[in-house]
DNA sequence: TTATACAGGACTAAAATGGTACCCAATTAA
DNA sequence: TTAATTGGGTACCATTTTAGTCCTGTATAA
């Protein structure tokens, strides 16, 4: 289906809802309280935010977590990347060729291309629009008539 | 990652080989050697892409596989589709409201327009394209500007 | 009629995922 | 200084998904 793990919908979740209200720590349990899921959970996922440098933590009494930037400068892909790695559809448009069916692939150049569309809709999408309620228009026209593999390959 | 899994990853090489012979019924025995990969799995896989009307079978001597339309109509996401099911970035994006957390989700108006953005990149993509070994220039401008939920949600 | 080749389903092994628990570290406030 | 609060890290387990294999049946062509 190609779809996000359950993790990372949480995790798009959660950091909807504290950019909502930027200016406060939000403690794991209210956030878990705000979005209906199990504590330990939603914990786990906001330490892996905090690792991937999207969220920032303060421990003890009135501590919790805030955006480690303004919303508008965190992208889907940025969510994405730090519960399931970087945004890439095969094995080989990730790493460098570990992939030893590479010659009788074929396929595996225009995927790379694809990846990258991909990858730069992600990053077109902030998490100021999947916080907003209201529709997002995705701002920018994709580059993808210049995409060049050569960034993704080397 | 938002990886492809492993099977569609095949399903990709072995219709993009059946897609430069047009011509001639494939055996699953012949592919799964032309593209080094066992047998079974192969096998395995046809059969996924025949019940998904993208190729058709032929029993018998001479038998094997053939595509079921020109690779100009067959798309990335057709199959996607077929080993995977269809392309949604989210539970709730690809049935009717069966998540129960809706209300305290508040992002997934806006994942369904990715989502959809997602899909369209996908048909932008042909086997024609993915069996070609010079580059895609990715055809189309993505009408994403006026994408609308109307058609997901419904 | 026999060899070829796909169809369908059952089965198993392995890996990823999701969820939980436990204990430690840091901070604050009384 | 002590207690309460809150995150950090790790390890573990259950479940699900994925991948791969095998077996038996059926259609077709020579």
């Amino acid at each position: 289906m190609l779809k996000l793990s359950r993790l990372t919908d949480y995790a798009a979740v959660v950091m909807a809802q504290i950019a909502r209200h930027p200016q406060q720590a939000h403690a794991a349990a209210e956030l878990a309280e705000a979005v209906q899921l199990p504590h330990p959970t939603v914990s786990k996922t906001l330490k892996m935010l905090v690792k991937a440098k999207l969220l920032v933590s303060q421990r003890g009494a009135q501590g919790g977590y805030r955006l480690a930037r303004p919303a508008s400068q965190i992208t889907a892909a940025d969510i994405i990347a730090a519960i399931e790695g970087p945004v890439a559809m095969t094995e080989c448009s990730q790493a460098e060729g570990d992939c030893e069916l590479a010659a009788t692939c074929g396929v595996a150049d225009n995927w790379q291309r694809v990846s990258l569309a991909m990858r730069t809709l992600l990053e077109s999408v902030t998490l100021s629009h999947l916080a907003d309620t209201t529709p997002i228009k995705l701002p920018v026209q994709l580059p993808i008539q210049s995409v060049s593999v050569a960034a993704v390959s080397a």
